[in-house]
DNA sequence: CAGCGCATTGCAAGCGATTGCGTGTTTTTC
DNA sequence: GAAAAACACGCAATCGCTTGCAATGCGCTG
């Protein structure tokens, strides 16, 4: 940098946040002369005086979720806006992975974390609160931070009382892992939807994992446990999915035989045979709205964590139908 | 760190480039030392001083495409395994965005540059020319650089000889961007390989972007070309759907009427209606091949880029059958 | 007009590692 | 057994920026 002044003015008039220290004509020089010249800071020795790096860490569990790039976009395009990058990790459930993010953490490389992970009991997540770091968690609640999270109670809940407005009555649970929060509140809000109308569930199957693969097991655990079932509510596209590909294999019909929910309403949902009915996230919702909390969590660290809830919308397609005036699987009779 | 060693003997230890100019009882006791205590080294120092940065930048053209996920989770299991962080930036067509993730490559926040989009004139890549930062490019070829691409011309071929050993004769083409190496390639090898069988293309229509709209776009536009054709080879899976799209509303069948190819056999397309006739990429073998060469790169700039080239695969489901005692679409006769 | 306060800028000490150089010690060589 | 080479490690400068403090100059008040 080669002006007249001293580069502690230069540092003063580049910082948005110290800029107010300088003679406003002194700093639309150093911009300019700084534009000019493509000068650009060192992140590096900033980061290492000032301590912060920039970058906030965005940890995933699972590729195979077709959940997360919208959401990931829209963080990027929020915090982007405010020069901060974004470091990716991706932690399923496999232990030295979630070592190295610790450590990553640990070597100040970042200056928040956005969890995406429902999972609980995370080391990660112990590891922010022992040194506070700015945390903010999607699709999970932890106390004292900051989240942002679909109504999963409330997402279930449409499932289940569209199925009943069908005339559907046995109706069947393939649910997501208990460990997730998505996976038990998704779970409550089938229950209690049930309830209310004075029903029992069907069966019930907890996924290890929102997987296709997942979901073919649990379909095969719901039709063991309710032969007589006419719907299934899953907690995921790929639990529906996998759902379908064991009914396909099982000459199952969806919809004449059982109907099926999915949730997310991920990519593609609406084109697979038969389109999904399925309940909708606002899934750049949620990325948006997170990278906000972390934002103001990171400019006024005092503030009370917010907790922003988002409502889910069903949107109703080819794979529910209604039970009046036809006959569901299991009713043992013929045409 | 507390021991009663040197910092700069510390130093060496901990870096396994400089680890044998120390003897090996003392790192040892380093690395224990270190490990007891939780330590980790600061990434601003280091970097600062050594000018690296331990984190590799990876650009994405456009969340919607699905493949990205599967070759991202590849690239970070190789590079995580060196210690090395993923710095993701999305650039669709967006000039501003392009711009901030030049200045993140200038504030040296970036050792290498994994670039996925396919897009030529760049001035990201530029940037990288200029300054010669280690850069490897998926999906496109650059002079100088190591790459690793697809064989796109044979993935077509591969879809065109499929097609007519099915019978078909009057093949159209939905291709991807012109701006697009894996766009013209594609349709590099449809266009000679119908030339072989001593065809011509029933009709070419570029897409602008590999989006399902763009699909159904093209779509409308090669049937307004060629009424009379019985297949559409696309160069993306997305195309090829949004080409189902455009039939689905027009009343045209597929594979009754129309056969379609699709191109990356991305998640979900076995299961849409009908399952889709695709060729697959070696999506993983992308990801982790490039964050090889980007070591090797790194390890050794001044090697012969190399330049790896995948096999693809044909994948035949539903959304292509035999011409053979059927008639096509545009014959002009009835059953 | 002296004195005070405020606004603006310079000074220089770090931030925590890396690394060229130098010194001390051990091993090799003839 | 002495000189040379090899090996291990310490020393201290340095990377480029931030920031507390000091210094300067200005306007304003009494």
């Amino acid at each position: 940098m080669r002006t007249e002044v001293h580069m502690s003015t230069v540092s003063r008039a580049l910082n948005p946040r110290t800029r107010h220290l300088v003679a406003k004509d002194v700093t639309d020089k150093i911009l300019q002369v700084a534009e000019e010249l493509g000068y650009r800071l060192n992140l590096n020795a900033s980061g290492l005086r000032s301590r912060h790096s920039m970058t906030i860490g965005v940890i995933l569990p699972d590729v195979a979720q077709a959940v997360f790039p919208e959401t990931i976009l829209a963080i990027e395009t929020v915090l982007a806006a405010r020069g901060y990058s974004l470091l990716v990790a991706h932690a399923e459930t496999d232990y030295p992975r979630h070592r190295l993010i610790v450590e990553q953490l640990a070597s100040h490389l970042i200056d928040g974390l956005i969890m995406t992970t429902a999972r609980r009991h995370d080391p990660v997540i112990e590891y922010c609160i022992e040194n506070d770091l700015p945390m903010v968690t999607i699709h999970r609640h932890e106390p004292n931070f900051p989240s942002v999270v679909n109504d999963d109670r409330q997402s279930t809940r449409l499932a289940v009382e569209h199925l009943l407005s069908l005339g559907h009555r046995r109706i069947a649970h393939v649910a997501g892992p208990p460990s997730a929060d998505t996976g038990r509140l998704r779970r409550a809000g089938f229950v209690e939807a049930l309830e209310r109308a004075g029903l029992e569930p069907a069966a019930i199957e907890h996924s290890l994992r929102y997987t296709r693969e997942e979901g073919s097991r649990c379909a095969s655990a719901v039709f063991e446990k309710a032969p007589d079932l006419t719907a299934i509510v899953t907690a995921s596209d790929a639990l529906a999915i996998g759902c379908l590909d064991y009914m396909a294999r099982h000459g199952i019909d969806c919809p004449g035989d059982v109907s099926i929910t999915g949730h997310n309403n991920a990519p593609l949902v609406d084109a697979i045979d038969p389109p999904l009915t399925t309940v909708a996230i606002d899934l750049p919702g949620l990325g948006a709205r997170a990278a906000e909390l972390m934002l103001r969590r990171i400019d006024n660290p005092g503030a009370p964590p917010e907790q922003i809830v988002l409502e889910p919308r069903l949107i109703v397609r080819m794979s529910t139908i209604s039970l009046h005036g036809k006959r569901g699987k299991g009713f043992g009779h013929a045409p």
